[in-house]
DNA sequence: GACATTTAAATGTAAGACAAATGAAAATTG
DNA sequence: CAATTTTCATTTGTCTTACATTTAAATGTC
């Protein structure tokens, strides 16, 4: 492990490379310390501020924690499928609203990747499955619920659905396109009537589910999106015509 | 922004989040300058090495970017789709190497995920897509080339025929899944023979992607992911068979 | 007005000090 | 001797101060 001096990147940033990269390589494993504070010092002759700054950027990918006292110190840690669903979804979220991704390119991203659940989540769903989707539906019934909450619900509701699969990987995968959708779907205001009509296809959409029918769920799903896109659409179109009619 | 010097975290970490979250809440806005550390001390009423660690938590997550000199500073940056990328999949490839994930996990989340793009790629594919995906095929052909040569082009391939989507959610998405799982395929010893077989799925895949067949594309997939799945079968029992011998 | 120089502001790096936590060894006590 | 308490060394967390380096703007010079 070498760093430059001289290279343009901070030397706390190329440290933080270097430990980074012994650990993807497996060079350091799981719940290995790594040497302390000082001892980096030493090792490339830097200061501890340098040092410290760069392990602040490794605990901040959740690569390593550290701990205080006799025979503390930093252990590279083991990434969970959690903490990684975290910074997903952060990092989703932001990838939309910077890069000013439509909630048309949003949603067909999120539907297209929630149907290739479809097969595996008919195969091998289980009745807590089903259990967590009809709770999701009732709730989503109550009168009063904010909009916030509906599409908070709504959430759950599909991450049941995609757990079903039974695949952490999936999982992970779909954590980021499901729930960073949800501030895009926060704009919409739900009626009454879309709101009923949504819990419709989730309702066929669990029964499907239940029957492990794999091509009525995608149908379903299908149907969901563009019922979705439309419902965006419509509010778009309403907000347009509101302002001419302002103006 | 407050922060709470009792809390069990660290300053650093709680200045970091305090900053994050008015990123994502929208308070901070892309290009936009950060108070200089300096002020940054006088409102958190912390020390400047503090304060910096805070600063290279956000930077590591790409969240913002340092400037020096003058007019210098940290901005927020925007996120972009390629760095993005990159995060995907380190985080990806950590997930399945330290949670010990099979292969035939990461291989049916990967083809679940990729059939995914099928009707997509089928409808919007340029010919740039095709001719990237006929320029790997013919790469692969290549008597010679290293089994680390042959993934890299693999990945290159499937990245073609998912960018063939035309949406760079998914694309971002799957960049993950289809990278993360290069390690793993490299412990693939590739035949002649495999090579061969994949080679005419590929050349397969294309066709049907050239011929906008969504249903052919999608089949072919599957084909090739118990292809890939049988393959890694036959080399860790050829391994164990071997390991038999010698005991 | 154009160019060179200086200056100020900002981040990058270093060094040293103390605080706080923590586990282990040593001392004390029953 | 055993159990408990105390002490101590180690390590990270934080603060202070200082200097180096980069960069843009202000200043001066021709």
């Amino acid at each position: 492990m070498k760093i430059d001096p001289d290279s343009s990147k901070d030397l706390s940033a190329q440290i933080a490379e270097a430990i980074r990269d012994a650990i993807v390589a497996g060079e350091l494993i799981v719940d290995q310390r790594l040497p302390s504070e000082a001892e980096l010092v030493d090792q490339f002759q830097v200061s501890r501020p340098t040092v410290r700054e760069a392990l602040k950027r490794l605990a901040a990918q959740s690569l390593i924690r550290t701990q205080r006292g006799a025979s503390g110190g930093a252990f590279v840690n083991r990434l969970r499928f959690e903490e990684a669903y975290d910074q997903q979804v952060t990092t989703s979220s932001l990838l939309l609203s910077m890069n000013a991704v439509s909630f048309d390119v949003a949603c067909e991203a999120r539907y297209a990747l929630e149907r290739a659940c479809a097969p595996l989540s008919a195969a091998r769903r289980t009745p807590d499955h089903l259990a967590t989707m009809r709770a999701e539906i009732h709730r989503q019934s109550q009168p009063g619920l904010t909009d916030e909450a509906f599409c908070a619900s709504d959430v759950t509701f599909h991450r049941a659905l995609v757990d079903g699969a039974g695949n952490p990987v999936v999982s992970y995968q779909l954590a980021g396109a499901v729930e960073a959708m949800q501030p895009l779907m926060n704009m919409i205001t739900f009626t009454a009537r879309s709101r009923e009509r949504i819990v419709d296809l989730h309702t066929a959409l669990t029964d499907r589910l239940e029957a492990r029918d794999a091509l009525g769920v995608e149908s379903t799903l299908a149907t969901l999106e563009s019922y979705t896109r439309d419902l965006a659409h419509s509010i778009v179109t309403e907000r347009a015509r509101r302002a001419e009619t302002i103006t």
